[in-house]
DNA sequence: TGTACATATATGGTTTTTCATATATATTTC
DNA sequence: GAAATATATATGAAAAACCATATATGTACA
């Protein structure tokens, strides 16, 4: 993981939230952020095949969903950012949050982890 | 501080051994830097300035140099994002480490901290 | 005047976004 | 259970926006 690569992928406002988001809820798949971050599909989808390209993110599909989470073999200063980054105020966050958790129906997740 | 603000400062090759080798040695003035990144002053200069308009660096001009200082007032999460990122691989400062400490005459810095 | 540093501008290159389309799985209907 | 349709996600290609670099020039201080 090169340095300027991985502090690349935090720098852009949706990388940094699907990061965020993943990181606080361990996994989201691609339809929960679409609706997280009030964005269209392939854009979400681009900046997740970059995400996991770099080797942040890993992904697994279940059924026509595609999971999300971070990739455990993250080396250790990356997992330090990114807890680090987690005390960034939480008002940045919050919106996103919020839209998450008003989903009707977050598709077997809901059987899973909750 | 925004926070993609604060991560788009770093995903630069100049502005992130900018800020780790300030971080690393406490304080460095640009003839420093020079020497230790082997680039040409303009450059980073340029890199320095942005770095203080976004208010990661301070500066404190002291006669014909300039000393630049990881700004103090950084907010808590912004500091551990740095202090974990001085946990990457050692091997990627080491040359700039090395050519810095092998100036002659490093301004001025000799009597107040060496 | 020489040294240390800053800034303006032009240029080339990379990144981001969008639209259109493709693939893979799931569901419905016959 | 096969065909038709719907849903979830990925990707190619083109345009737009953004960023980094180099050269040239300017300013401040000794």
């Amino acid at each position: 993981m090169e340095p300027v690569q991985f502090f690349k992928c935090l720098a852009d406002d949706t990388r940094l939230r699907c990061v965020l988001l993943i990181q606080q809820e361990r996994e989201l798949c691609v339809c929960e952020l679409m609706v997280a971050l009030d964005d269209i599909q392939p854009k979400i989808s681009r900046h997740l095949a970059q995400l996991r390209k770099c080797g942040l993110l890993v992904d697994e599909r279940r059924g026509q969903w595609v999971h999300y989470r971070l990739n455990p073999a993250l080396p250790d200063w990356c997992q330090g950012v990114l807890k680090s980054a987690a005390d960034l105020p939480m008002h940045y966050l919050k919106s996103n949050t919020q839209k998450l958790h008003k989903m009707g129906s977050r598709p077997e997740r809901q059987q899973v982890c909750c």
